[in-house]
DNA sequence: GTGGTCTAGACCACC
DNA sequence: GTGGTCTAGACCACG
């Protein structure tokens, strides 16, 4: 059964969303896996404090990305493909770092800062 | 007057949000000063190919954040103390740089190859 | 839910301020209260024969002022403290007054014929 | 001459309405009289800070009441008869107490609380 | 159904 | 021409 005891709720984009991205998150870092089972709608929109039909999305939308199968009876459990692990880390790092760059460049901040930056507040 | 050569529209984020992010960046960069025109909601609403209304939204929260001085029937101005500059400044720096890192520690990225991928994507 | 069955429009000033006028002088009548709450913009507005943007504008600058919250897709409610309801009262009692005494005084009425009057017009 | 060194300006309302009702107001105070000479556009304009269309407007609001008559040159200057008088005087009058007494009422204060506030507050 | 955003365009007060 | 307000109504994300 995969964790959400990391999962943090912020404001400004949707949550289903921020469950999409947890979970992708999750696949990349290893701590979720192939075959792992995932909460049902029910048990996780009541421990996140939203609405079933948030999760129903994530959850939805996770599926038709293949990376969610539902089966026999309520359980549903994650499908991950190696393929697919190295490709959503490819998109999810690099629109990560993108992000912070076209930021800092438009904010006319250096690599050289950029990367002190970072340097203080990591940890 | 301040310019919108730069200003480059994305998807997913509301352009009043686009249009009050691209102005702190400019603050924060030195491209966009005190006392500098902007554009009336007219002039910059046909140059970006919106609404006025989303023009004015944006100009309004930023009159709120007192950034922007306007009068009815007059040109409106920037009003930018250096104190400002320095509060948007870290804030921006600031939000911009944790995401990265939540986002890399969430997928279990290093702080290492965090600095190795900004470095391979910068420019 | 708050009604809004004593609201009158009248015109000189912009609806959305008769609004969030209607809605403070509710709050300090007692008429109002924490957590009650309030009709969708929908409603109000074909309530009140107005435009859904009028209505949405003057909830906006209340939830500015924190005084009311309202999260996407669910209703809306009331969030009004005594410290806010305090302060509230002091600003819209004193203007109140401080209106008619500026306008008596311009037009050369004394206190007393200002309080004759008063006592004249009140029901 | 007709002065306007107690005028001052508000936000809120336009200008042109603010210098209609000083004009009623001393009208009603009797230091504005029949036949007295009223600064021109230029004149006023200038003196008080404020584009002289907006003089222009209140100037011509005021003639439409017969308040104001141009003659000969450029001199304008006050026509009021006693009826005129009369009448502004009732209706200031009470459209300045109404607006206390509804606003107080709204918010749920009694007459005798609305005479105490004004004492504290009357000068 | 609810709020958030956006379009398209109008009138007004003011400069 | 400029900002402030308003209408009329649309689409979307969300619950």
């Amino acid at each position: 059964m995969i964790s959400f005891e990391h999962f943090k709720m912020e404001d400004g984009s949707p949550i289903y969303t921020q469950i999409i991205l947890y979970i992708k998150r999750g696949i990349i870092a290893g701590t979720i896996r192939d075959q792992d089972e995932i909460p049902s709608r029910r048990v996780l929109s009541s421990l996140l404090g939203v609405n079933p039909n948030t999760v129903q999305k994530a959850y939805r939308m996770l599926e038709e990305e293949n990376l969610i199968e539902s089966r026999s009876g309520a359980k549903s459990f994650m499908t991950v493909s190696q393929i697919q692990v190295d490709l959503i880390r490819a998109q999810l790092l690099e629109s990560n770092a993108r992000n912070l760059i076209t930021g800092m460049k438009q904010m006319g901040i250096s690599k050289e800062e950029a990367h002190k930056l970072i340097e203080k507040l990591w940890d």
